[in-house]
DNA sequence: GCGCTTATTTTGATTAGTCAAAATAAAACA
DNA sequence: TGTTTTATTTTGACTAATCAAAATAAGCGC
């Protein structure tokens, strides 16, 4: 069985992948992490021995099928847990990440299947994350982000990636969650912010890097 | 704060110190942890470093206020942890037991409020024991078990300690859980065993040493 | 009270995970 | 291309928790 740090590396190196599309580098692993460059190092040889990644020396690493079958369940433990939090305890969706980050290592399939299906077996959890099924199978829908889409259309918001309590609790503040119709009114590249409007309501300006973690799909 | 170890040994210097009722011996406590003597020594020693329990050399352990405020405290997690799986996600309550020993390190006090309340405050689990109050208060009532209590009289049962499956699963096959009227027929102590009758179903017999484990109270 | 049995403690090693800091390789610059 | 910057790896050390096996202390028997 995979310790809980193990657990985490496979987590981390699944969620970073997504971004960079391949290989993931030991330092932004470590940053996501919160260690040293040189830990990752010894503890991504050590998950290469168990044939848990691929690691390409001086180049970065990236899951072989079984890591990622391992780091699938994780995140499936991860996100079943929060939309509990959230429907069934009527937890803050801004503050329930760190609870699922301890509780995915602790939880058994018996108590988690139990959970899915009080649940209704859902397909998101509160932040718009897909959640993986029993058998590994994950939602890759590619999205639009409020920093990319086509300004004036009106939109919903599907998702907000970036767990970090401050952002969450920006988007909170600003009516932004899931959800939410949403009209991009005016971007400005070269000044890096954009605005945008929720039906009858003032006007939210935000810059491109937070609208980057803010993914859409025009309304139907 | 406490590792999840740390919270182990303290929890068990609890539950056995209830039994021996003062010192916990080194070779009881290495037996609830499944560790040889030599760790336990070596792990006590540090725990009274840390002011959590007072160590009398060669001759047992016992907590200190501190210490007991921290076991109570995993005690109360695993027992409100225990009530949620068989109160809302309908588990069995012969099998709990393992889960919440996980859970009850992961899980915060944020959480564990929302599950109190959900669950309307319970204060007993599904096995009887007594779920500690918030400020650390555990109701200590003294209670007959069927090895002890008076042949004859019509009883309920209120609590089965001991949490092996095994044990478990023969009292619930037997319809011995908490709240289950029975009544003596008959006790050998020489033979070390007794029977017992449910209203209006066929007797069951079981050891002296077995019926230690199951705690009954006279009917109202 | 002397030896035997049993519990406890000590000692020396091991594993998982980590850091600090030095060494090295790759990339970027000029 | 040669030098500097940056990322990665290596090395040596540390902490928490554990075990095996040797040493020691208590308690018990007679």
């Amino acid at each position: 069985m995979a310790t809980s740090t193990v657990e985490n590396y496979l987590k981390q190196i699944l969620l970073l992948s997504a971004d960079t599309d391949g290989l993931v580098s030991m330092g932004a692993l470590a940053a996501a992490l919160d260690v040293v460059p040189g830990t990752v190092t010894t503890m991504v040889k050590a998950l290469a021995a168990d044939g848990l990644v691929d690691h390409r020396l001086r180049f970065g690493v990236q899951l072989t099928p079984g890591g990622r079958r391992v780091a699938l369940g994780v995140l499936r433990r991860h996100r079943i847990i929060e939309t509990f939090l959230v429907e069934v305890l009527k937890m803050d969706w801004t503050e329930v990440h760190a609870e699922a980050e301890q509780l995915e290592h602790a939880i058994s399939d018996v108590v988690l299947d139990r959970l899915d299906a009080l649940l209704g077996h859902p397909l998101h959890d509160p932040h718009g994350d897909p959640i993986p099924t029993r058998q590994g199978k994950l939602d890759a829908q590619v999205y639009a982000t409020l920093a990319t889409c086509v300004v004036a259309k009106p939109l919903r918001i599907v998702r907000v990636t970036e767990q970090s309590g401050e952002f969450l609790q920006f988007a909170e503040a600003n009516g932004l969650r899931p959800g939410t119709r949403v009209r991009v009114t005016d971007r400005n590249l070269a000044a890096g912010v954009l605005t945008l409007k929720k039906s009858s309501e003032q006007p939210v300006t935000l810059s491109l890097a937070a609208a980057a973690n803010i993914l859409v799909a025009p309304v139907r």
